[in-house]
DNA sequence: GTATATGAGACAAAAATGATCTTTTGGGTT
DNA sequence: AACCCAAAAGATCATTTTTGTCTCATATAC
């Protein structure tokens, strides 16, 4: 009914990037350490964000992670959504075939409206903001 | 980041006895051939709910659950929360050992606006609503 | 007492979560 | 070119949660 870790961590170094020089490289080791998580599964929290388009990355000496858009402009949603898949109340107004009784279904509209909601509030915040 | 079959199934089996006469018993076989969930897992489930007053039971020949109060005053949120525990959008939000950093956590505001939302709308759809 | 129904608890397979490690790839530096 | 540093990709693994099942105890109607 909430966040994994996975999203926890992703949104610490997010957060943590935000907060650095705009287009610096950051390691991350540096971001592991500080935001006090395993960095082998930050690595890997991160190579998912950087597939996604969330983060830049630079391999190399040199090297690490940055910010692919200014933190304004990266919402606390795209940061969840990227870990955790997209939000979701109920599977079955995702899966189409976890329950083959939507048509007649009187709470898939509550599934709905939740959903929403917490996509607005979370489409409302973003790194900028929660950097300060 | 959405509901387990425990919540599901639950939601379908209230809702089945939100549609008989008040007061009579029903057998969990029945529900779960019904709403086509598996009765054994069903009855588990139905314990709990029975354990914490949102149907009563009545055991031997004859018995058989009923909703414990009127379709028109069980929440949805009461059912979930029930079998799934209380709406949580991280962790860090109940448990106050999972991340220390509470009092100066610039996400934690959103996590609490996040779950008075859902809280609100779960709290606003009764079974009574549920059942039509 | 017997048939029937739930209560409680142990048990188990499968999936998701949380993490680590190794190997590969690509850039800089010398 | 040779070499080092750092990230990417992927294999592997441990733990926890989910999703059930099964057995036995207990309560009740007849």
């Amino acid at each position: 009914m909430g966040l994994t870790r996975k999203g926890e961590y992703a949104i610490r170094g997010m957060i943590y990037l935000a907060r650095q020089e705009p287009g610096k490289l950051i390691l991350v080791n540096e971001i592991a350490e500080t935001v006090d998580v395993p960095q082998s599964f930050l690595a890997k929290i991160f190579q998912g964000l950087t597939r996604l388009g969330l983060v830049r990355s630079s391999r190399g000496a040199g090297g690490g992670f940055t910010l692919a858009r200014p933190a304004a402009e990266i919402s606390l949603r795209e940061v969840i959504e990227a870990v955790e898949g997209p939000i979701c109340a109920n599977r079955c107004v995702l899966d189409d075939g976890f329950c083959n009784r939507s048509a007649h279904c009187t709470v898939h509209p509550v599934w709905h409206r939740v959903q929403d909601q917490v996509g607005a509030i979370l489409d409302g915040v973003s790194l900028a903001e929660l950097s300060k």
